[in-house]
Formats: C-alpha cells, structure tokens, sequence
DNA sequence: ATATAATGTTAGACAAAACTAACATTTATA
DNA sequence: TATAAATGTTAGTTTTGTCTAACATTATAT
C-alpha cells in the first residue's frame, strides 16, 4: 500500500499527462516520442519515468514500452482534462489562436485550483450549451474583440426597456 | 547598457511583485517582510535579492532597505497587473472565493501569455462595463452558479422571439 | 548474419531555489 | 551606553529536473 496524497511536481504531472495523450493514439509508447511531445531529451524521460515507475504511476521496464499504473492513468486524464478546459476557454470565449492557447493550458493546468477548475467548468457548460440568449451576448464579445468596440446594434437590443 | 531581453524565472517575478506591493505601502522595504509576503526565509530572501540586484532590477546593500530600478518596477508592476487582472476574472466572472482566487492569480501569473491576458483584460471590459445588456447575463450565470441549473424567468426572456 | 542506425540507459555535471545553522549587524530598551 | 532582540548575511546542504557524453541494447537493411 502506498500514499499518493504527497502532490506530484508540474513536470511529473507533464510525463503523465504526455503518456496519455500518446496512448490515446493506440501505438506503444515510447521514451523518444515522450521526449518529443515534452520537448526534453531522453535522459531526461529515463530519469523521471524511474521515478514514476517508483512511485506507482507508470510501468516500464528497462528498453520496454511504457504505460500507466491505474492511478498514473487517474492522475494523467486528471491534468488532461484540466488543459482541455482551460483551452477551450482561451479558444472559444477569449479566442486566442491555438498556438497560444496549448502552451498557456499546458503551463496552467499545473497551477489551476480544484476549485477554480470547477467553476470554470460550469462557466463554460453555461455559456456554450445555451439556448439563444448567450449565443447573443458572445456574437458581442466577437465583435468586441474584432472591433475594439461594442456593436451599437446589439447594444441598442441590450439597453432597450423590455 | 544591458540586455533584459532574458526571461526571469517565476520566482524572481514574485519577488519582483512583492517589493512592489511592500513599496506601495509607503513604508521602506525590509528583507523580513519579503520574507513574510513570499512565504520563504530570509535567507533565500538575500540570496535572491543579491540575483536581482546583478541584473539591475533591485537596489539593494548590506543590510539596507531594498528598492527597484526603473526596470525592476517596470517588470514588477506587469507582474502585479497580471494577477489582478486574473484575480479579477476568477472572483468577479467565475466567483471564486478570495483565497483560491488569489493563490491561483499568484500563480497563473507567472505562465498566462501576454497574448491570453491581452484578450481576458479585453474579455472583462467588455463584460463588467456594459450598460445592461450583460448584467441581465451574469445575473443568469450566478443563478447557475448557485443553484446548478439556469433561471427559467430569465431563460424565457432569451428564448422569446424578439 | 552482420553492420549500421535508431533507441534507450548510465553516470556525472549543473542550475535554480529552497533550506538550516551559525554568525554579523542594527535597533531598541533598560 | 551596554545588552538583548530583531534583522540580515554567509556558508553549505538538499531537491528537482535538466543536460551532455559515453555506453548498451534493439531494430533494420543489405
């Protein structure tokens, strides 16, 4: 039995993180693409993949495929799903270009709080699944963001005595 | 002449934003209360002030109060407008509770894109300066906040054909 | 089947940023 | 003004996560 409680560092979180993604993808993971999605060399990969295989999180065995633990697989759909969120807002509410909006949810999923996490969840769930009246609001936010000005149309609608 | 262009670290960036802070409050900035903002020892205090003070950022001698040049309060100051432009988007958007909202901002600050922040700064003029037209909108998100589903009062507001 | 290429590992160096323990200086106080 | 308390520094250690160089293994291709 072991504690998993003690957090793990942002470039832990990463290599998991990056074995999901490539396991997603149905072929073995290996330590040299690793090294590539993550932007580090191999030694690099070695070294921490020993220490996750340490503490439970990945399974590799000396020049052998890597995967996930079911607790490294918990941890990496965990800080997936964190940069999903956090990318969806950057690209469809903010509308930052995609270049941009990976590598800030990369660097803000490790920094994200549960909670601040969750409301940003609903945030989105309630803006983007909405019938019409939102639909209206972001049409203003794009044009706000287009022209550098609200769009006098929309705004008469707005300020209008209902 | 010197080439700033290198970027600094996450923590040097906070000690930046805290000298600023301290400074704000009128009173001469000592090692102990660095110290006490960053949650750190002093010594890592003098260790870092002696970095930024070879860079140009921090003026600071043996055992003297510390201040910034004009470089450092211009970095610092960025830094700081970071987090309170995030801050301001986790409490008065997402409504996130001071705590969280602050660890977080202190914490994204250090990684959102100037890009990113360029569009949230845009994001919340747009939202929290509107003459009405979105109040009526972020009523219906704190309702959804609070209670998990939409208002149905304001729902059929939005969905009525205009 | 063997040489070569690709892949992976080991060992050791290095940098950043924190820490503790011990020492130095400054400030406050009796 | 002498001494205690507060403040600050130095030296040295530790942790984390990189890196390079050299070596080991596995896969590929003639």
């Amino acid at each position: 039995m072991q504690y998993f409680s003690n957090k793990l560092t942002q470039s832990m979180e990463d290599y998991l993180e990056a074995i999901v993604i490539l396991t997603s993808k149905g072929k073995p993971v290996k330590v040299t693409e690793i090294s590539n999605i993550l932007g580090v060399k191999k030694p690099s990969v070695t070294s921490a993949l020993k220490k996750l295989n340490e503490s439970n999180l990945v399974k590799h065995e000396k020049y052998g495929d890597v995967s996930l633990t079911e607790e490294g697989k918990r941890i990496g759909h965990e800080v997936y799903k964190r940069h999903r969120t956090l990318r969806r807002f950057l690209t469809e509410i903010l509308k930052v270009d995609q270049e941009h909006a990976d590598a800030d949810a990369c660097r803000m999923e490790h920094v994200i709080s549960k909670t601040s996490l969750e409301k940003l969840t609903k945030f989105l769930d309630f803006v983007l699944n909405c019938p019409r009246g939102n639909a209206e609001w972001l049409k203003g936010l794009d044009y706000y963001f287009k022209y550098g000005k609200r769009n006098k149309k929309l705004l008469e609608k707005c300020n209008r005595k209902e």
